[in-house]
DNA sequence: CGATCGCTTGAGCTATCTCAACCGGCGTGG
DNA sequence: CCACGCCGGTTGAGATAGCTCAAGCGATCG
């Protein structure tokens, strides 16, 4: 269920393109440690400026963003393979936070090392650029999403999204897949009322569409899901980037 | 108005850090060229594979995503100053398309080059990858604002963000700004519709605090448009990292 | 002159929100 | 070991922001 990912502290493009062995060598030094933290922990706080940098090994977390009004919005979920803090590597400080929703292992470097980075690793560069460009499309996506779809296809959609990448990274057990998330996480990623969210869950439950709960999510219907989530259910998975 | 950029074909950091002279002279060979092209041209192709990135030098565009449904997705608006293409420069292919709003003249350079600049010029890497940071947080934002904000406070807040940034870039005379879109692009931008759009101009409008009207923008009451957009009115207008 | 485009306005409808209550499980403290 | 409080989930009901449909208007263009 994890990224197999037992000497590469830097994983960053996880599926596609492992490491070699001298970058590997290379990645060890530049490795901070490793870091086991609590659900319920804050890995980096909106205008902060961390001096470490993280790559998820295992357990799932949160990004969002709280507005001046108190609320708050889910930016999107972390899954093991991503990477925190990227923003406030290059930028003054960060511009969201992000929690732990469950126990998770992280790989920790620091931020000084970026640089020596992108000076003598200039592949290891391109692949964090690539990595943001990869979040930014996954940004407007979620854009396009909460701009125009109602609030059944914009679950709908969110399952879809969250199975293939559930999928991609080897944590699905035939249809279900963890996901210990409140509802009250979903409905801030996508814009909508709890109450709304809750019932609109039932919806797809009593469908027979998919099922959410005591932590995992149960796709039953998949080609019926996408047809609601109003996504061509033949496309490839794995056309977008990432996942 | 234009980036006062005779000299510097990639300009990525408009503002804060020019390029010197050794940094100028390699961008002049890695410069393909200059590019006028007329409002309404379509400068990149949501699935396309670019051989070209681009830097706008002067002009207006539009970042935007076609869904199944037919609907479109305004992402944001292009200003001079901005990176087009960067998606189909360390990814397979762009995930939006870019338009001309107005003519624009763009900075065209090869995207072969871009691997020779990771390599060779770390520094102008950096700035790559801080740019697609930036841009991951304007989406953020985006997400943010659309997702828990109503309607005028969405176009408040859109005002408002357009307006730092013409100031940033010293397009605004006065209380006035250049901003030659449609109805239609705003509220697509803002996942309203337009008829919701219109209405609520004409509420700002008649309420005194901003016109926007033959392609102008004008900013009559700026504290008040950022109480309705639910902004601090006394923030630092710079804080956010590009604009 | 007709056609198209962007803007404007009215009217009715509904998806979604807010408020409110209740339920079961769990952890804590007496 | 029980009682209480809290948290997340569930459900109902009324209110409303925003949507869709529809029509009209002025400007621009061929």
């Amino acid at each position: 269920m994890a990224t197999k990912c037992t000497n590469c502290p830097l994983r960053l493009r996880p599926i596609f393109d492992p490491l070699n062995d001298r970058e590997i060598a290379f990645m060890q030094k530049f490795k901070a440690g490793e870091l086991e933290v609590e659900a319920g922990t804050t890995l980096m706080m909106e205008g902060s400026n961390s001096p470490q940098l993280y790559t998820v090994l295992n357990g799932l977390g949160l990004r969002y963003k709280t507005l001046e009004s108190g609320d708050r919005t889910v930016i999107n979920f972390v899954f093991p393979g991503d990477f925190i803090g990227l923003q406030a590597g290059v930028m003054k400080e960060m511009q969201h936070s992000v929690e732990a929703t469950t126990d998770m292992t992280l790989c920790v470097f620091n931020r000084k090392m970026l640089w020596s980075m992108f000076r003598d690793h200039p592949e290891r560069a391109f692949d964090l650029t690539w990595i943001a460009a990869v979040e930014e499309h996954v940004l407007g996506e979620s854009l396009a999403i909460i701009g125009h779809l109602d609030g059944l296809a914009r679950i709908a959609r969110a399952f879809v999204r969250l199975h293939d990448r559930a999928a991609a990274l080897g944590m699905l057990k035939g249809a279900e897949m963890p996901l210990p998330y409140r509802q009250q996480d979903l409905a801030d990623s996508l814009g909508l009322s709890l109450v709304h969210t809750n019932k609109t869950l039932k919806l797809l439950r009593e469908d027979g569409v998919a099922t959410w709960q005591d932590g995992s999510l149960n796709i039953l219907d998949y080609r019926r899901l996408c047809d609601i989530a109003q996504l061509d259910r033949d496309r490839e998975p794995m056309k977008r980037p990432l996942i």
